[in-house]
DNA sequence: TTGACATGTGACTAATTAGTCACCTATCAT
DNA sequence: ATGATAGGTGACTAATTAGTCACATGTCAA
């Protein structure tokens, strides 16, 4: 029980503790398969800390990559969120929650 | 859009990002309605490292509590972390993502 | 091959955050 | 009332983390 509760996630959620890295994860979310030069180009920083939190996210396994040549994909995984959402929310509530939380989206969209 | 991007969920992902707030998001998982004293028990830690934990899972609106006299009563609120799913997780993918959690748990529940 | 482009590394500094301390306030039971 | 119990505050120190730098490697296209 413990295992499953170990470094593995405490990267995934050290990764999403930061803003910039929710960003890239954004865009990834929105298209699959960019290279760091893609990535950098709408963050006000420089290539290498740009490239420092993608290798945070890659270590959490929230980014998978791929090498194409001298270029390097990098894809969201989805998975690792999912497990942080089963963990505190279960089968039964998921469905009363899931409605909360569509109605909460719709709310502040319309504001 | 940027909206429901802002100060908000920066406090939910910050607060997730300590494994003491995450043990005591698991204890009131398991049971809600905690007081301070009760969630104190099983730490190693003062009283103080607590209390200052719990306000900033209070903060993040991931805990919300109730008073009863002299009493401050604790409970999981699962909707931002509802919210964190939805943000890199489609309707579409849902499904199968959720396969892809099931079976990592259940791997990692009989190794 | 050679110049240009895409990505990678280790060390340094500045800023943020965790945990503790002494002390304070409010409520309950007798 | 009063002693015990539950919860609360502001300031301090130690540890962690973000962002940048100069420099290095590998790949493509002509």
């Amino acid at each position: 029980m413990q295992g499953m509760l170990g470094d593995d996630d405490d990267r995934v959620f050290k990764a999403l503790a930061d803003p910039t890295r929710r960003h890239l994860l954004d865009r990834l979310f929105e298209r699959d398969g960019r290279t760091l030069t893609d990535l950098e180009g709408d963050l006000e920083m420089t290539r290498f800390g740009v490239m420092k939190h993608l290798r945070v996210l890659e270590d959490a396994g929230l980014v998978v990559t791929r090498r194409s040549g001298r270029e390097k994909l990098h894809f969201l995984n989805p998975v690792p969120i999912r497990l942080i959402h089963d963990r505190w929310i279960d089968k039964y509530t998921e469905r009363q929650v899931s409605a909360l939380a569509d109605l909460k989206t719709r709310l502040e969209g319309s504001a």
